[in-house]
DNA sequence: TTCATATATTAGCCTTAGGTAATACTTTTG
DNA sequence: CAAAAGTATTACCTAAGGCTAATATATGAA
């Protein structure tokens, strides 16, 4: 392996290099997401329900809200509402869309039951060119269907 | 969406739950991942080249070998070569063919300058279920090269 | 309006996994 | 065989992102 064109890095060696470039961890992408979502119908998201719809503690929301607050992703004053900025919406709608596009693929491909969390782990990782890659095939697939009925024989013919 | 059967969990919540699992976290799989290929050829690796081989320093590298060690992973002791165990060994294969096959597929779909990335972060998080997938759709272009081939084409009339 | 309940914050702990600087072994070489 | 070079370890720092317990604020009902 050639050092110099095929530079390997850890899965956190990747991940700190992507923060230095977008200044939002996988964690934070989480969140706005999930914010995006809540205020596209609601207009805003209370702390609490962040917490239940994360799964984790109203501290870590509480500590996470502020930060965003600080890169004006969100507005928030302490104890009031979340909402989202201008560029907090147009970021959550894209992160959104991201989540999404991957979802359908993989639920093209078959995932199931580990639909949601494939998803999840795949959509903070992945690069620009790989997105569109899942995306070019995608619509690939919408226009020829035939492919995905001959995949599903092909994985009975394979006893799945 | 449903709380019950749709938990959202956030990135980091799902790799703890992971965790808790396999006792090996991403990190960790990434040294074992890269400890097999080397040892494959060699029957052992020191800490200095994995260190060079991932990207990070010395340290990281020698705690990481350490808790390997403890796992039963590896075989080590201070200043000397580290070897895999007869487990480390069955795993490291696994991490690796799990990583080839993801490579594979995202080259097929057309992945090529981000390959060794996204391959890297999507291998550590993906289930089992949706690596079956993947590797039963792999098998799927492999037996029906025509289907590519057109996606070749379709690629082009899409000007990409 | 006061008190109970609901909601949110603060402080501080833990773990992982990076990093550097200083130190300790090992090996090679003059 | 002693010193230099090469390799590895230790001690300690940082940041993220979980957590709990204690505290603070807001709100609705008696």
């Amino acid at each position: 392996m050639d050092k110099r064109d095929r530079q390997f890095h850890t899965y956190r060696g990747y991940q700190k290099i992507k923060q230095e470039k977008t200044r939002l961890t996988p964690s934070m992408e989480d969140y706005l997401e999930m914010i995006y979502r809540h205020c596209k119908g609601e207009g805003h998201v209370r702390i609490y329900q962040l917490s239940d719809l994360l799964n984790v503690q109203a501290p870590s929301v509480t500590r996470t809200v502020q930060r965003l607050a600080e890169l004006g992703l969100v507005d928030y004053e302490k104890y009031g509402l979340v909402k989202l900025t201008q560029e907090g919406e147009r970021i959550g709608r894209i992160l959104l869309e991201r989540h999404i596009l991957i979802e359908s693929f993989l639920s093209k491909i078959g995932v199931r039951d580990a639909l949601l969390r494939d998803t999840e782990m795949i959509e903070h990782n992945i690069s620009v060119e790989g997105l569109r890659s899942i995306e070019f095939f995608n619509s690939y697939l919408d226009d020829n269907p035939h492919i995905l009925k001959e995949f599903e024989e092909y994985k009975k013919s394979r006893g799945y």
